[in-house]
RNA sequence: GCGGACGUGGCGAAACUGGUAGACGCAAGAGACUUAAAAUCUCUCGGGACUCCCGUGCGGGUUCGAUCCCCGCCGUCCGCACCA
């Protein structure tokens, strides 16, 4: 008997324990049918899933759970990147091990994602801290190492004073820490840097190919690689005013065509010419020492005033050897970009012209905007960047910028100085090496060795993993590692020498730099990966996750997955074939009497005419609703995905998570909202025990006649099948469930109708096909109602194990169309043809309407515009 | 400053990228059932001067026809930011 009310507490429980006994979602290597992976970003273990990840994982599983339903053999597996500053805090708070606090979160976080009824394959899984993981990664380093592609090198870091260590370029956002927030300071350390600027081209060059990627993603990597081609061009320096042993200075520059309009040369404090200036002048040596002290952080750079300081060292124009131009130290060149020094032109760089407006060094303009007198053509206080033709230039005088830029280059590659040309083209890249030298304890620690005699040794392969100590003291200043007793003393694997090992460890952004490799074949205890395994399931075919991973993450894999193609680990340079950036969970906030955060679970919400208004629970006091905002735990607008699946259950938070808003935008989690989810899933049970009722035994054949009605809904069934299935495939969710609710709607008004007449055999057989579509339809999204309903169809297998329906086309579309006439573009009138009706026809036809003719208030036709099957103009 | 995206009812949105603007839902209102409430069911729901007209941020343009294409503004959000 059809229960009345459909219970998620009880079903939902026990469907998942049938998956798992029979092993519905694990997938064989060597399955023949086509593969397709489909894999969400990982979870850090942080403690418990939030909003966030039910979003990220439930439009995975459609996506895993419609693969399946259409044959092919899919991955979908999970995994924790688990190390970490959180789980050192949290150890050093706790007097704990960070291991200990690690594995509890994933063992609480593992239930939780196993309560979302997420079809995973969890015999895949892994965890980035544990040594059967990490020792891979070590070898993959060593592999690295041997290829060339890892580097030592010393040089200035970012340096985050609160977590204590370095930080890429990626990690820091708005000159403060991803993690910390603090700001971030500039520091010399010596680090290993893993070398993807030796990609760099190929990186920018392969955004082309990935179609499947969203293109502001793209966009964003593009920019952050920066690629500009210019000239490198080396002005020689005057005798009379040189350093010792200094004769030329080199800049870089992508606009050589303005070279006749050069005002100054400026180096960056920390070049070595400003050095030795300094040298022997004190001034200019405070003044370097004060750049620095500006300079420590990035934020005070952005807002600093150009500044400068005159060295007396003058250089000579290129292309005049009595021009002397006037070399300064200047606060805004950059050391790490080009050359870190640039010429100046005043008229066209902004920079430029800020500088000399400030040391009355004056400009000339050298390239006249199209249409301006040249004669009177003058830059003040902004500088003309635009198009133009060349002027003030001698031999350039006339020429457009590219002209201009390619006569300058072809003149200066030819002139020779010391047996090299004056000037060579060169393709600058902003992109820097990836640092990921970390002074942490709860990382992937670098195997190499420190030897006195050997230098720097790899350490053996036999060797690995060198795990990390599990007696360690944290509540050190500096690395935990560092200040270990014993566990960084051991002999030179080369000489047998006293030595001691690296004891920085990873970046974490290693770890998950591939890890979806490592899903592939994670049991693989000799090697990272099998490359014909790995090979065959990559590329990740789906791949969804946060935007906030567009750089940091998802350039980091890029670089990772040829790294271990030119290391042998892979046969494949992308990683992600298809990728999508999902948008946030937001709620209301809420502020209590005292303007106090205060939880949405505190609060009750009345709505009525005059709007909505907010009460404490505990005492009625009123509540003021405020703006919607990423759910935070500062701002208390959290709602926890347990109590959501404990009241409501899995289905309904899924179903609310896909439904309410398009997946890359941010969706609005209410109270109300998921109700009306909770709503429809009774709905939907109630129908389905309707259809169950008077439905066509499972496999009945349709009979050979049906009536029209048999007919009407066999076609929206079809109809919407195909539909649904369009936009699960484009991903397209919140559309797919619009069409879900489009055919329980028109089954559920099929029903009242036909209730009193009875029903026939070609209906039987319609409700039969039409509830089975509709339950394999909401299947991804509710997987638990949907074998609910599937049993109550009388189906004794899984749904989960059922194929997906196919969409008969000739069902799916109409004979018959209805197309709007407009008149003059307005529409006047509707007609209904025959869908493969020729123009000439439907013109007819419509001309021959009352309500058209009377439209046209007896003024004859200029033009009749038919578009076959969507829509007719009259115009008069 | 540079680059990009977006702007549609009270709200989330849809419109197969040039073809009936507002599907599907949330909220609200009216009614039915009920002693009552919840649940459920039915109806209304962009605006107006309501057989018609106006409406997709604003002002123009192209077109038989524009939410969609072009030009110019306004606003919101995001990314990069002395990158020479």
């Amino acid at each position: 008997m059809h229960a009345e009310r459909y219970n998620p507490r009880e079903s939902e429980p026990k469907w998942q324990q049938l998956w798992e006994s029979r092993q519905t979602f694990q997938s064989r290597n060597d399955d023949p049918r086509p593969k397709y992976y489909v894999l969400e970003m990982f979870p850090y273990p942080s403690g418990r899933i939030h909003m966030g990840h039910v979003r990220n994982y439930a439009m995975g599983d459609v996506v895993a759970r419609y693969r399946r339903a259409k044959g092919f053999n899919v991955l979908h597996p999970m995994g924790w990147d688990a190390f970490g500053m959180p789980a050192e805090n949290a150890a050093r708070l706790n007097k704990s091990h960070p291991g200990t606090w690690t594995y509890a979160n994933i063992a609480t976080m593992r239930g939780q994602l196993k309560s979302m009824g997420l079809s995973l394959d969890w015999s895949r899984e892994v965890a980035t801290c544990d040594p059967s993981y990490y020792k891979h990664q070590q070898a993959m380093f060593l592999d690295f190492l041997k290829a060339g592609l890892v580097d030592r090198k010393k040089s200035k870091v970012n340096w985050d004073p609160v977590d204590q260590t370095v930080l890429a370029n990626e990690q820091v956002i708005d000159g403060r820490g991803w993690r910390s927030g603090a700001l971030v300071e500039q520091r010399e350390l010596t680090q290993w840097f893993l070398k993807i600027t030796d990609f760099s081209q190929d990186l920018l060059d392969a955004l082309d190919t990935l179609d499947r990627w969203p293109e502001k993603v793209r966009l964003m990597q593009k920019n952050w690689i920066g690629r500009s081609e210019g000239l490198l061009v080396r002005f020689r320096i005057d005798a009379s005013t040189a350093p010792a042993g200094e004769t030329e200075l080199q800049v870089y520059t992508t606009r050589p065509d303005t070279l006749f309009g050069a005002r100054f040369m400026a180096v960056a404090p920390d070049h070595p010419l400003a050095a030795k200036v300094a040298e022997g002048n004190p001034e200019l040596a405070a003044f370097i020492a004060e750049c620095r002290r500006m300079g420590t952080s990035v934020a005070t750079l952005e807002t600093a005033e150009k500044r400068g300081f005159d060295t007396g060292v003058r250089v000579a124009h290129p292309f005049d050897p009595d021009w002397k131009i006037p070399v300064y130290v200047a606060n805004f060149v950059l050391m790490e970009y080009g050359t870190g020094a640039i010429f100046g032109c005043p008229a066209h760089d902004q920079r430029d012209l800020d500088f000399v407006n400030a040391y009355g060094l004056g400009n000339v303009p050298v390239v006249c905007p199209e249409g301006q007198d040249p004669a009177s053509f003058v830059v003040t206080n902004v500088a003309y960047d635009g198009d133009g033709r060349m002027i003030n230039s001698r031999f350039l005088d006339g020429m457009t910028i590219a002209a201009a830029k390619e006569e300058v280059t072809k003149r200066l590659e030819a002139v020779d100085i010391g047996g090299k040309p004056q000037a060579a083209r060169q393709v600058n890249f902003r992109l820097r090496d990836w640092g990921i030298s970390r002074q942490r304890y709860w990382g992937c620690p670098i195997p190499v060795i420190h030897c006195e005699t050997c230098d720097v040794v790899p350490a053996p392969k036999a060797s690995l993993p060198i795990k990390l100590p599990e007696d360690v003291q944290l509540d050190v200043t500096g690395n935990p590692l560092d200040h270990h007793p014993t566990w960084k003393h051991v002999p030179c694997p080369n000489c047998g020498k006293p030595a001691r090992r690296e004891t920085d460890t990873m970046d974490t952004f290693v770890d998950s730099s591939w890890y979806f490799a490592r899903f592939t074949d994670p049991w693989n205890e000799q090697n990272p990966t099998d490359k014909a395994v790995a090979d065959h399931w990559l590329p990740v075919d789906q791949y969804i996750g946060g935007i906030e991973h567009a750089i940091l993450h998802l350039l980091y894999s890029r670089f990772f997955t040829r790294a271990m193609q030119a290391t042998g680990h892979l046969g494949l340079s992308e990683p992600f074939k298809g990728l999508f950036t999902q948008g946030m969970v937001v709620h209301e906030t809420y502020k209590g009497p005292d303007g106090e955060w205060v939880q949405p679970s505190d609060i009750k919400i009345e709505a009525g005419a005059n709007g909505r208004r907010a009460t404490m629970l505990e005492g009625g006091a009123e509540v003021t609703i405020g703006s919607i905002e990423k759910m935070s735990k500062s701002k208390r607008n959290v709602v926890d995905p347990d109590d959501i699946i404990e009241t409501f259950g899995a289905d309904t938070a899924r179903w609310f998570m896909l439904s309410d808003s398009p997946p890359e935008r941010d969706v609005i989690w209410s109270e109300e909202g998921v109700q009306g989810a909770s709503r429809y899933v009774q709905q939907l049970w109630r129908l389905v025990g309707e259809i169950a009722g008077i439905a066509a035994p499972v496999g009945a054949a349709a009979p050979a006649e049906m009536s029209d009605k048999a007919v009407a809904i066999r076609r929206l069934t079809h109809g919407h099948l195909q539909r649904v299935q369009e936009n699960i495939e484009r991903l397209r969710f919140n559309t797919a469930i619009a069409e879900i609710r489009k055919l329980s709607n028109a089954l559920s008004d099929a029903i009242g109708e036909v209730e009193e007449g009875g029903v026939d055999a070609g209906l039987a057989f319609a409700f039969r096909e039409g509830g089975d579509v509709l339950v394999n339809l909401f299947a991804p999204m509710m997987p638990h109602l949907a074998e609910e309903c599937w049993q109550a169809l009388g189906h004794s297998t899984a749904i989960a194990e059922a194929a997906w329906p196919v969409a008969d086309a000739a069902l799916a579309t109409n004979d018959t169309v209805t197309l709007p006439i407009q008149i003059n573009g307005k529409k006047r009138a509707e007609i209904t043809v025959d869908r493969t009706a020729d123009n000439a026809t439907v013109e007819a036809a419509v001309l021959a309407l009352d309500s058209v003719q009377k439209a046209l208030e007896g003024r004859t036709p200029k033009k009749i515009i038919v578009v076959p099957q969507r829509i007719v103009n009259v115009v008069a």
